[in-house]
DNA sequence: GGCAGGGTACTATAGACAGCATGTC
DNA sequence: CTATAGTACCCTGCC
């Protein structure tokens, strides 16, 4: 199918001519057969990179009206809010939490751009442009199944489907277990497919050598071993229909089980028999290993991410892999030295300094603890062929698009709590697929390196394993009172019936039927009563009628959760109480509630955090032999401390060493502070207390 | 006695969304 | 619990 034929004006047709879009890739052919130009709804649960935007963009410039759409990472907003602009005579806003480009107000807008949490926002706020949408477009909705984010976004999708049942919907999800269940859900059609543009074979490596799932076995040291079973040398990157494109379809991806469960064929092609470098078999560890992957890879002129579980194991492994020179054999375009001295110029951080100090060898790492400046440093540098390798955190995977030849993941498994737990095989899943750069790879690599105990879990679990099945978490009572609290609020519901009304459209619903939830609303319900959210008002004769309480409409309309606002409210009498009213105080209070981030406590800092809550005890909304969870308070003035510290004019490089978190984690503590802060002072006006502390926190933040 | 090197016990561990006013045609 | 890197600390052995 060309783009010729495709029912778009002709400017847009043009547009996509120039980008060099002629011919569409199969999933997106089978996604205009299934109507996704024709106002169908339509899921497309298809690999990253297979042309997914796309599918977004005919969504909405064939629908009849204003479109939106919703994608889970402000990052990603802002990278689609720049695809959609580049669009002719396209108005696009965005609206996300940081971000507004245009100031205009939304509502004029051909195509908004926005996170869940955003459009769940415009709709308890009572934003007028949400009932006038022809289409919406999701992307990544296999989050539904992610605890907290995952119910907002199946309420904003079937409140905006309840209000306005015309609307189109088109879902993107990665591949899992259960597309079809999705698309029963959205009354859609279901495009499935594992087609990708680059082809992308998977494998590992145990001791010197990895097996592919292709049956291909290659040497580690080797100078990476040629030939495998795909011969399109012709251009992988061409979309022309002369070419090659067509007949990829089932060379590549093709058959969902083309997998062999059991490991590596027998039919070996080992790049003969140990090439001189070859690594010893023997005492390897996983990072060797996975440092002589990425030297293969690099030596061979293609670039590599590195996944590893933890922070500091990223920051190590790029340690590592600059003290070896790993740019050195690379054609790389030149080494990030100017990328170094942007990072550098960020902050003095410790965190800068080595990221500066790695970029300057071409290597860099990846992680939540980065401020954004950081990582969009490490970003462009890599695209731009200046970085050979990133070491990252599973952070890398979600976020934007950075494509490398060789993806290598070196850890499994994380640290969850108590233990250590396998990743989902969603996740893995999704590391891997960023293997393959379009037009610049022959095709794709995935290695898991893993040893003699764990290779048979490896290729069960994720080499030949199905990704995870998406399930709600709606009924977590949690998210339920969140969700209850804001039908109530905005008058959507005003029985328990009518609550359930609102959540017959989830895809909870779908799985259990709105009765599953009756008893937990019911729960739920007792609990916002109790609160002093919600009043039961006794209007009629035998019934009564659900409505918000100031306190509730506030606390839902500021987006924060219902224990947020009794937290804040109750923390707000007692300060006002108090004779000693700081800014402390004011952090103690929001720093305590559960939307604010915890920091990390460490053993040592203990007994320091505990003097200086002691110290500090008349500043304090908490009397310690009060609380309920001491370690969790001491945590919360932890962070209340180093919040004080900040707008005392303590810098982050500082903070920064004091406190041992990253410079990342400090702004989104300060970015949650300010929002938390604004919703305090509005909470602190409906209930009608002063505390002069609020707004001079918030200047000085 | 002093110090280097090695063994050992202990500590720590991924990620990231949201409010609102304001001015302008 | 199913792990492992980094580190503070102690012990040992050598000078």
């Amino acid at each position: 199918m060309r783009v010729r034929e495709l029912p778009l004006s002709a400017p847009y047709a043009e547009h996509f001519l120039e980008q060099g879009i002629r011919e569409l890739y199969p999933p997106q052919a089978a996604a205009v057969d299934a109507g996704v130009c024709e106002g169908e709804n339509v899921v497309a649960a298809i690999p990253t990179a297979s042309g997914k935007t796309f599918i977004a963009e005919l969504a909405l410039l064939t629908a009849n009206g204003p479109g939106l759409y919703v994608c889970p990472l402000r990052a990603l907003a802002r990278e689609k809010y720049e695809t959609f602009a580049a669009l002719p005579g396209v108005d696009v806003g965005i609206s996300t939490g940081d971000f507004d480009a245009t100031g205009e107000a939304l509502a004029g807008n051909d195509v908004v751009v926005a996170t869940s949490e955003k459009v769940d926002s415009a709709i308890r706020n009572g934003a007028s442009w949400v009932d006038e949408l022809a289409c919406v477009v999701v992307d990544e909705v296999h989050l539904l199944g992610a605890e907290r984010r995952g119910p907002t976004l199946e309420v904003t999708l079937a409140t905006l489907r309840r209000r306005n049942p015309a609307v189109q919907v088109v879902a993107l999800s990665a591949t899992v277990d259960n597309p079809e269940a999705i698309a029963d859900w959205l009354d859609a059609a279901l495009v499935e497919s594992d087609w990708r543009p680059v082809d992308l074979r998977t494998g590992v490596a145990v001791g010197g050598e990895v097996e592919f799932d292709d049956g291909t076995t290659v040497g580690i040291g080797d100078a990476h071993g040629k030939a495998t079973t795909d011969g399109g040398e012709g251009g992988p990157n061409e979309v022309d229909g002369g070419g090659g494109g067509p007949n990829e379809v089932d060379g590549g991806g093709g058959g969902p089980n083309e997998v062999d469960g059991g490991g590596g064929g027998p039919n070996e092609v080992d790049g003969g028999g140990g090439g001189p470098n070859e690594v010893d078999d023997e005492d390897l560890d996983d990072t060797e290993i996975a440092a002589a992957l990425v030297a293969d890879t690099v030596a061979d002129g293609g670039q590599c991410l590195a996944f590893v579980r933890s922070r500091t194991e990223a920051v190590t492994l790029a340690q590592r892999l600059a003290d070896d020179g790993l740019a050195e054999r690379m054609d790389i375009e030149s080494v990030a030295a100017d990328a170094g001295d942007e990072a550098a110029d960020v902050d003095g951080t410790v965190t800068g300094r080595q990221l500066a100090d790695c970029l300057r060898s071409g290597v860099a790492f990846h992680h939540a603890g980065l401020r954004s400046g950081h990582r969009a440093v490490v970003e462009s540098a890599f695209r731009d062929r200046e970085v050979a390798c990133i070491c990252a955190t599973p952070t890398l995977a979600a976020g934007v698009n950075v494509p490398a030849r060789r993806v290598v993941v070196r850890d499994q498994k994380r640290y969850a709590g108590s233990a250590m737990e396998w990743l989902p095989t969603l996740e893995v899943h999704q590391m891997c697929g960023r293997a393959g750069r379009p037009g610049l790879d022959p095709h794709g690599e995935a290695v898991l390196v893993g040893d003699d105990d764990t290779r048979e879990t490896l290729v069960n679990r994720y080499v030949g394993g199905e990704p995870e099945a998406v399930e709600s978490t709606l009924a977590d009572p949690a998210s339920l009172r969140t969700h209850v609290l804001s039908a109530i609020a905005t008058g959507f519901a005003e029985t328990e019936e009518e609550i359930l009304g609102v959540f017959e459209g989830t895809f909870y619903a779908r799985e259990a039927g709105a009765g599953g939830l009756a008893d937990a609303v019911a729960v739920a319900v007792d609990d916002l009563v109790a609160a002093g959210m919600v009043r039961r008002e006794t209007g009629g004769v035998e019934d009564y009628r659900l409505v918000a309480t100031p306190v509730g409409e506030t606390t839902s309309k500021q987006y924060v959760r219902p224990e947020t606002g009794e937290r804040i409210v109750s923390g707000l009498r007692t300060a006002a109480g108090m004779l000693n009213t700081t800014t402390l105080t004011v952090f103690e209070v929001i720093c305590d509630t559960p939307d604010m981030q915890d920091t990390y406590l460490g053993n040592e800092e203990r007994a320091e955090i505990y003097r200086f809550a002691r110290s500090n005890a008349e500043q304090l909304t908490t009397a310690m032999h009060e609380t309920d969870d001491f370690e969790e308070w001491l945590e919360s003035v932890k962070t209340a401390r180093i919040l004080d510290e900040w707008i005392g004019g303590t810098t982050v490089e500082e903070l920064v060493e004091a406190y041992r978190i990253g410079p990342g984690d400090l702004d989104s503590r300060v970015e949650r502070a300010e929002w938390l802060l604004s919703a305090a002072e509005a909470l602190a006006e409906t209930v009608g207390v002063a505390v002069p502390a609020i707004p001079q926190a918030r200047s000085r933040l």
